[in-house]
DNA sequence: CAAAATATGGAGGTCGTCTCCATTTGTCAA
DNA sequence: TTGACAAATGGAGACGACCTCCATATTTTG
């Protein structure tokens, strides 16, 4: 699909740089105090460079989103491995939870960077909404959930509890939306 | 809370007329691709005034998120009145997609510009979480529902169908959310 | 109707964004 | 190692959107 140019040395080096820079950042919540320039300061680059490897601010919340879905993704094929299907789907739904309760400020900025380009959240979280569909579906094959609503559904209510991150009781709702989907998704319509 | 001091008729007109040039803009799409200078000069108003009576985009959009909670709020009410009380739960709920179905430019443009002030958007939509807050209790009290999951957790599910709007198959999993939701509000967990 | 209060609009200052290119750094072949 | 070529760098400055400010216009009040 995308043909990756291997990058020289130095390039390699400096994109690193940012994208650790920006997670610190973002998870830190002080982003949006930021002006762009500045962020490429902080990271020990200059202007340039920042926009050659990041041509705006979405662009590198794709990037920092990226390696977030590649981790959530290997815990959700260790979960599968070890588990029943469907305590490996009820573990992994609330372990996403922990993870953003765990990273809140990071949470929060990629739900907002994001928001316009929602179809570029789509695009890179396809990798995780594979991950829930094959949960999903072994846990079908064990009977053990319905068969009528599928993964994308789920990705929704995840997305909701993403993007509401700053509701007064954000934990608690959280659970009880996980609760309401794990439940609807056993009950039998 | 706020003592509204009342309005000259002048800057009344000027009100509105930005408040509908903005429902119209918003529901075509076309928000973010306007400098926010001549969408003052689209609705015939200087940029001065623009600013004095929104000074932000969010300002604007949360006038008009305003309007839209008043109209789901009457619609629960009505549901309630004239429903028994988990009919009317899962009347509203579905309601609320067909709403956001009609009006998706609307919707998306609504989610992307709260998407920071997500504070805001709680404040904005505390009514309409009341709303729903009754049509759950009313259908706890006919022993229909689970009552250990809150209000909250619903609101989230459904900012969750707001916020993925551009999902390809955003109607059928908005649907599936909602079957999800009100099949784990029946079960007893 | 005059005066006071309130609202208007758009010219221009401010400040973040992004481009451009002279310079530096890395790579590779001889 | 060295020279030559390609790739990458950084930051000065042009650009353009946002927002303030106030002389003017409109409404309200006495």
């Amino acid at each position: 699909m995308t043909a990756d140019k291997p990058l020289r040395a130095d390039a390699q080096r400096k994109r690193e740089a940012l994208l650790a820079t920006a997670r610190e950042v973002f998870d830190a919540g002080g982003f949006f105090d930021l002006r762009f320039d500045d962020f490429a300061r902080l990271a020990g680059v200059g202007t340039g460079t920042l926009y050659r490897h990041f041509p705006t601010r979405e662009a590198l919340a794709e990037a920092v989103y990226h390696g977030e879905v590649a981790t959530l993704c290997d815990c959700a094929r260790r979960l599968q491995a070890t588990l029943p299907a469907a305590e490996a789907l009820a573990a992994f739904l609330r372990g996403m939870v922990d993870h953003m309760d765990a990273h809140q400020g990071l949470a929060r900025t990629l739900a907002t960077l994001m928001a316009d380009r929602s179809s570029a959240l789509a695009e890179g979280s396809r990798a995780l909404e594979q991950a829930v569909t094959d949960l999903i579906a072994a846990a079908v094959k064990d009977g053990v959930v319905r068969d009528d609503v599928d993964a994308g559904a789920v990705m929704m209510a995840l997305h909701g509890i993403g993007a509401a991150h700053d509701r007064p009781d954000w934990r608690a709702e959280a659970d009880g939306v996980i609760t309401l989907v794990l439940d609807g998704l056993v009950s039998r319509g």
